[in-house]
RNA sequence: GGGGGAAUUCCCGAGCGGCCAAAGGGGGCAGACUGUAAAUCUGUUGUCAGUGACUUCGGUGGUCCGAAUCCACCUUCCCCCA
């Protein structure tokens, strides 16, 4: 018997398709545990704008990586990858079955993939002194800067796209390697084996209706108690947390620089848009097996978990 | 009742005789994505058998080789004086 790989069962799609009670479904009738694919349910305090479900919601079954942060801390696909193993290996310890829910496309693909790669971190007063640079010298400047450190990168990276062409340099310089160079000779190990339910979004039109009336729940559940007080401590300094839709939306209502009908529809609109990106991202990774939400989702999930965690 | 201003492509908004299918922004649509990813960025957006043709700039009729741009009338809206 060789070293078997772990299993996970791996659930996504965009935001509002029903994730969160399928993998709760399926964790009940799989013995398992949730591990939570998301960049914004890690902090403690955002809860309605993140649709992070409550206590009742998660029917006992135990959630990783929700409230394990302030806001005030930063988190990565880094972090995320580090903590989600971590947590993959716990679960299948005890002999349970991991399951990963979340909409953070990226976040799940490079864990999924195992093809995170080591490098240094990132410095912060570098960052912003290239920020700088790029904003007085255009941004085209700091990108010429990045074609002589490795030229690959440069190519394919848009002149305009500043933080990724930053992130390029900072590789370049500090690595002693490049971007590209490490993009190339990636061997990806994956760190277990998984099963990618993908929950395919309806028509675009139910998506979006979809959207918008959950965010009017939001609303009404209080959304803007909470980002208030989030605000109240510091939220729109936060290096992560601050990018959140459903909280950065209501700094012009607060500020009274917009009327809060404004700042609803703000929400509403980017999350539209957020959930049309993560469809595209989506559409580019291989091995997702479409489910389509609906009322016996649970059900052919369910089958379709069972019957790939018998075989080897 | 008198005087003045405005009507532009999905929306806002430039254009003020040819170089205008019409700037710019928004929105929509499509895409990229390897340590900020709920972020960041790109392309596209009148129609069609698409280096070209055709229909658009409130309506109708004029002027002109030529009009979104000028004139007349009409419709609607806004402002000022009554």
């Amino acid at each position: 018997m060789t070293d078997m790989k772990n299993k996970v069962i791996v659930i996504l799609g965009p935001t509002a398709s029903g994730k969160t009670s399928l993998g709760i479904q399926l964790a009940k009738s799989l013995n398992g545990e949730i591990i939570s694919g998301d960049s914004m349910q890690v902090y403690r305090g955002m809860d309605i704008g993140t649709a992070k479900p409550d206590m009742a919601e998660r029917e006992g079954i135990p959630h990783h990586l929700i409230d394990i942060l302030d806001i005030s801390e930063k988190f990565s696909v880094a972090s995320f990858c580090d903590l989600a193993t971590r947590a993959v290996e716990d679960i299948c310890s005890v002999g349970k079955t991991p399951i990963i829910v979340g909409g953070t496309g990226m976040y799940i693909e490079t864990l999924v993939s195992g093809r995170l790669y080591e490098t240094e971190s990132a410095d912060e007063d570098k960052r912003r002194e290239y920020e700088r640079f790029a904003a007085e010298n255009g941004a085209t400047a700091l990108h010429a800067r990045l074609a002589e450190l490795d030229p690959v990168s440069a190519e394919k990276i848009h002149p305009n796209n500043v933080k990724r062409v930053i992130r390029a340099i900072e590789i370049a310089e500090t690595g002693g390697n490049t971007k590209s160079l490490l993009e190339q000779s990636l061997k990806a190990d994956k760190p277990f084996e998984s099963l990618m339910l993908y929950l395919t979004p309806p028509d675009r039109e139910t998506m979006y209706s979809r959207i918008n009336k959950r965010v009017d729940i939001m609303m009404e559940s209080g959304l803007l108690k909470e980002v208030t007080e989030l605000d109240n401590i510091g939220l729109r300094n936060t290096p992560t947390a601050s990018q959140a839709i459903g909280y950065k939306e209501f700094f012009p209502y607060i500020d009274g620089e917009a009327s809060l009908a404004e700042c609803v529809e703000k929400l509403k609109q980017h999350t539209r848009n957020y959930a049309k990106r993560q469809t595209t991202y989506f559409g580019h990774m291989t091995g997702l097996i479409p489910v389509s939400a609906g009322e016996n989702s649970g059900e052919s999930a369910k089958r379709i978990c069972e019957q790939w965690l018998k075989t080897l």
